[in-house]
DNA sequence: CTGTTAGCGCTTTCAC
DNA sequence: GTGAAAGCGCTAACAG
């Protein structure tokens, strides 16, 4: 089987359509911009019949060359094994389409010389702008690129000195809904568990949150536990030590709850419990940041927070288009509202009786 | 905030390297192209060093229209929330960076027009090939596209008339596998969950196997339950029917096994389940295609098949690579194995004491 | 070995 | 209203 190239003798151009239609390419490109009050009723109406016989295709390839409009959006994504990222991944390629964009995607693995070339590589294509996801350690590169190039839009995290756009969750917010609850629900000692804090502003909002809501009630106590969860085994230990802390501290008075700060984290904290034979919420109470497919499936349910993900990738191509279109507004962020759900995990009295599920 | 667009005056261009270098322009193609036995010495390192001063990047879209060399592949996903889509995704990114390319997405979210769209507007950027994987109903668009524009490598399921290469499971021996897996663990009658069999080869190879591995064993039976698992209860509905009549057949001597067709499948049957306050293996056995990050967590650990999925995607991008550098023997289908991970959902001896994860 | 020249398919002045 | 001509940034003959 033999191709013809996508560029080369196979496909139609503007100067076959002109011939065709016996007018200048001038005339087909006014139609394909949507200058049609520039045409005459004649005209426009050979042209579209041309084009539908023809099946006639216009290359971006070579409108993005000449007038900059390649319409070309660039997502980076740290993990996109991570369903966060996938959810919002999913909201900004509708965003897209229903915008006539197309999307670039490129996985980092939180690795950053995977991230310096995928962004090398979005900018050799000429994407009119970028969604931004990924540690951003070493920023000196993206920070270079925004400046010059095309417009970025922050996922979930900002980054440090930069003045990009962002869309995310309202953190601080969500966590101290999310510590009430627990408190609420008569739990006396919470574990805030989160993957590393230092640099991530998302996680540091949360933290604030979380520790704002426990400084109103001071008979309950807050502690921000640290996990490495790509470390086997480190989840169950922190967890055991931190149990043992408060326990030693409080004994059996201490009703114990986790506050898992992401999806990738609850994940490691099930499996952690499960391995250390601990059920919620009968000997320890749950609530996780993320809604995912199977939060009502274990146990009793596991109560989260549900994350708008699906807005936040829509909405984060919106401002994106924004920048796009020369909107040159003071720096924006958007921060969008988390849904508890509340399940048996995180409701002591009475989800004794096992699945109910609201 | 101005940004000076990416193609236009704040680019470096190939003219400038030329000029600043003191050479000529194809000089510097010729660096860029890797002709470098072709510059001598002198001229190789003025030119690596302008390059770098510069920060200079060639447009791909500039080379892409005088070559129809883009280094873009396309890849049309029938539906990104699909864990499975997500995990090809990630094998076939990985694969694109490693050889240059670059992914550009686009989700039809199992609707046809937008699977036309997208068709169109990965054709008009001209992606040197297509990773496929939607449903297909209506494949003329795509048949045009790769008779005529570009190597198309398919994903998971065949698409009739097309002779288009495939990557995918080696659905038959998997399922063989897998119902054997659940005889040998004494079920006796079991029920293949599946999605609509019709036009989609995955599930069909699927059934097959099972079919197979029943036939072979004349006190078993097995039957194919087909489930819309978009319409609210009706999954729940059909397993109900299912036990009734196996019940009512074989009654108490009858061992009840689900083999659920896919991960979305399995997500149902779990919820399902639950609504019907049954468990796994105590009143059902349970065994699903697709492992999934939740998959140890529910019940006793739910066994799977697992698929390799990101080998699955790396080796369609380099399925399509090979034809993209024009091979030409005739159509291949690369199947690869699943793997059988036990878990207490299928093991109804071991499993009545709880959390064995092996 | 190196440079000159002519486009790739499209948009965009600038005339008519 | 319409079209001719000049590029966008790059590659690929073709000369020297």
């Amino acid at each position: 089987m033999q191709y013809t190239r996508s560029v080369g003798a196979g496909r139609v151009t503007i100067a076959q359509v002109a011939r065709e239609a016996g007018v200048s390419k001038t005339s087909i490109s006014r139609y394909l911009g949507g200058e049609l009050d520039a045409l005459s009723e004649h005209l426009r109406e050979r042209i579209r019949s041309t084009i539908a016989r023809l099946g006639y295709q216009p290359s971006q390839m070579a409108r993005g060359l000449k007038g900059g409009r390649t319409r070309l959006i660039g997502m980076l994504v740290a993990d996109i094994l991570n369903p966060y990222s996938v959810a919002v991944l999913h909201g900004a390629e509708a965003a897209c389409q229903e915008h006539g964009y197309t999307l670039m995607l490129c996985n980092t693995g939180n690795d950053e010389k995977r991230e310096k070339q995928s962004l090398a590589a979005l900018h050799s294509y000429s994407v009119e702008g970028l969604l931004f996801n990924t540690q951003g350690r070493n920023v000196a590169p993206l920070k270079e690129l925004g400046r010059t190039a095309f417009p970025v839009v922050l996922l979930d995290r900002r980054i440090e000195g930069c003045d990009f756009d962002l869309v995310g969750l309202d953190n601080v917010r969500a966590a101290r809904m999310a510590t009430e609850h627990l408190l609420a629900s008569g739990y006396t000692d919470i574990g805030l568990v989160v993957q590393p804090l230092h640099g991530v502003s998302s996680r540091q909002g949360r933290q604030a949150g979380f520790l704002e809501a426990i400084s109103g009630r001071p008979d309950a106590h807050g502690e921000t536990v640290e996990v490495h969860i790509d470390q086997p085994g480190h989840v169950a230990a922190m967890l055991q030590d931190f149990f043992k802390r408060r326990r030693g501290q409080r004994g059996d008075a201490a009703k114990l709850a986790i506050l898992a700060g992401n999806g990738m984290v609850s994940l490691q904290i099930a499996l952690a419990l499960r391995s250390m034979k601990l059920r919620f919420p009968e000997d320890i109470g749950l609530l996780c940041f993320d809604e995912l497919s199977w939060s009502p499936l274990v146990g009793s349910g596991i109560s989260t927070i549900e994350q708008p993900t699906y807005e936040i990738g829509f909405s984060a191509i919106e401002r994106l288009l924004a920048r796009i279109h020369g909107e040159s507004a003071p720096r924006r962020e958007i921060l969008l509202d988390g849904r508890l759900i509340q399940r048996g995990s995180s409701q002591p009295a009475q989800a004794s009786a096992g699945s109910k599920d609201p």
